[in-house]
DNA sequence: CGCGGCG
């Protein structure tokens, strides 16, 4: 987990406080034209400023996650300066027992460096951050979650939003174990086992840091047994499908307000890696007006680490060949693979078809009770099992490091939109190979003629070409992953 | 031709 070194970037103020008429769409636009002026431009450039890594031509790994421009607008007249150390941000010796002993981390990576001390200092202003897969946007929530927390004060001080109970579970395991040394204390709420006690008959939650789901913490809410008024910091992770329309937005928003209701003063915290222009728009009106932002551009997100590739398949059961006689037949030298289907009939389907053919594979949808949620989940995490077919249950979020290889079985689709990519899972699918940095590989299966339009658009809107594995021979496929860096 | 997490 220990990152690569990034310079340490002095934020300065823009002078014009963001116009509310502005929106945030804009002011990336004008900053695509900005950054690509680069180095030069390390002084203020509109309200948008440039944080460039000084060492950017300097010899350093070439995969470093840190090799990307953050843009931040800053709000006010609050100066940040980015914190090259951990013991920059006035955190407690516990805490930071844990960041070096526990998680063994170093120093923080750009996004921490950069979002901890606006999230840290007063007056606290809201943030929305962006920031690349895999760069370690959990430890900036985590981080501000525990740090704001008063240890005297046994109530829930913290709150966190996640979209699927696995991202929940696996959040809060990271904040337990970052905050090992500290007696906070944290408690899960997500969807209850069916013979699990009713929320009406439970003890109200005392833990001062509190990680869900939106349905069950709207649930402890509205039945009192979550105490909103001590509230300091709301998190919302993935924070562009927790606000989206088709997404979990009145859930979330009403969940804002219930807080907001009792508790006028607390800090809300969006984080993503993606916010497309539409999503955008809203976001920026749910937080308050003197928010600060991090973004980067969407060319930078973290496509470059990941090589893709695309596999045109005649019929839909050839898939299932280019899986079994060629992702099997190589897989096992490259680490991890999820192969992520559209359906999760065709999650179930597929599992099936390979394991009557002899491979050994497991699958994840959420119409598999909890249990057998988690078993695949663990066997998976801990190295038992190679191969996992998934839904978008895990597209996002979802960290195993040893997963260097994505299969695109089908393709992301907009809902109700025909012809329509989902970029945004696109890039959260790729994301979960190549976790900081790291090398890896994504092969986008391609079965007819829809799915070409949606390759090619996908691939203009990254501005990446997807190379075509054309012949079909183990050979082939073996030769992709020399070139992308997994196979020697 | 839908994923999630809720009723």
């Amino acid at each position: 987990m220990a990152e690569p070194s990034s310079t340490a970037a002095t934020i300065a103020t823009a002078d014009p406080p963001v116009p509310a008429t502005k929106s945030w769409a804009d002011e990336a636009d004008e900053e695509t034209n900005a950054s690509t002026a680069e180095a030069e431009t390390s002084s203020v450039n509109l309200e948008a400023l440039t944080i460039d890594d000084k060492e950017k031509n300097s010899s350093k790994l070439l995969d470093d996650p840190d090799d990307s421009n953050i843009q931040a607008v800053t709000s006010g007249d609050t100066p940040y300066t980015s914190a090259a150390r951990f013991e920059d941000l006035s955190l407690s010796p516990e805490l930071l027992k844990g960041l070096y002993v526990e998680m063994k981390f170093e120093k923080p990576s750009k996004i921490q460096a950069i979002s901890l001390p606006m999230i840290l200092s007063p007056p606290n202003r809201d943030l929305i951050a962006q920031a690349h897969n895999g760069s370690g946007k959990t430890t900036c929530f985590v981080l501000g979650m525990l740090s704001r927390v008063d240890p005297k004060v046994q109530a829930p001080q913290a709150l966190c939003i996640c979209p699927t109970r696995e991202l929940a579970i696996q959040n809060i395991e990271v904040l337990r174990r970052m905050g090992k040394y500290t007696g906070i204390a944290s408690e899960c709420l997500v969807p209850l086992d069916r013979d699990a006690v009713h929320v009406s008959k439970r003890a109200p939650i005392m833990a001062q840091v509190v990680i869900g789901t939106p349905g069950t913490v709207k649930k402890f809410i509205s039945f009192k047994k979550l105490g909103t008024t001590r509230l300091r910091i709301l998190v919302f992770d993935e924070a562009d499908q927790m606000l989206a329309e088709d997404g979990f937005r009145d859930d979330s928003l009403r969940i804002m307000k219930d807080i907001e209701k009792e508790n006028s003063k607390c800090q809300v915290l969006l984080f993503s890696a993606t916010f497309n222009d539409t999503v955008k728009n809203f976001v920026s009106r749910t937080v308050r007006m003197d928010h600060n932002k991090l973004f980067v551009k969407k060319e930078e997100l973290s496509l470059d680490a990941v090589k893709q590739y695309k596999v045109y398949c005649p019929d839909e059961l050839a898939k299932i060949d280019v899986v079994k006689d060629y992702i099997f037949e190589i897989g096992e030298n490259v680490g991890q693979t999820i192969i992520f289907v559209r359906s999760k009939i065709t999650a179930r389907l597929t599992h099936e078809a390979l394991v009557k053919l002899g491979y050994e594979v497991t699958s994840i949808q959420g119409s598999l009770s909890n249990e057998e949620r988690d078993k695949v989940v663990k066997e998976f995490k801990d190295g038992l099992t190679q191969v996992l077919i998934s839904t978008d249950i895990l597209a996002r979020g979802f960290d195993q490091q040893q997963v260097n290889l994505v299969i695109n079985y089908d393709l992301p689709k907009k809902y109700g939109v025909r012809d329509e990519p989902d970029y945004e899972v696109y890039l959260h699918r790729v994301g979960r190979a190549g976790r900081f940095g790291r090398k890896g590989a994504v092969f986008n299966l391609i079965c007819g003629e829809l799915d070409e339009r949606l390759m090619s658009k996908i691939e203009n809107h990254f501005g990446t070409r997807v190379t075509e594995v054309r012949a079909q021979s183990v050979e082939e496929y073996k030769a992709a992953l020399k070139e992308a860096g997994l196979l020697q």
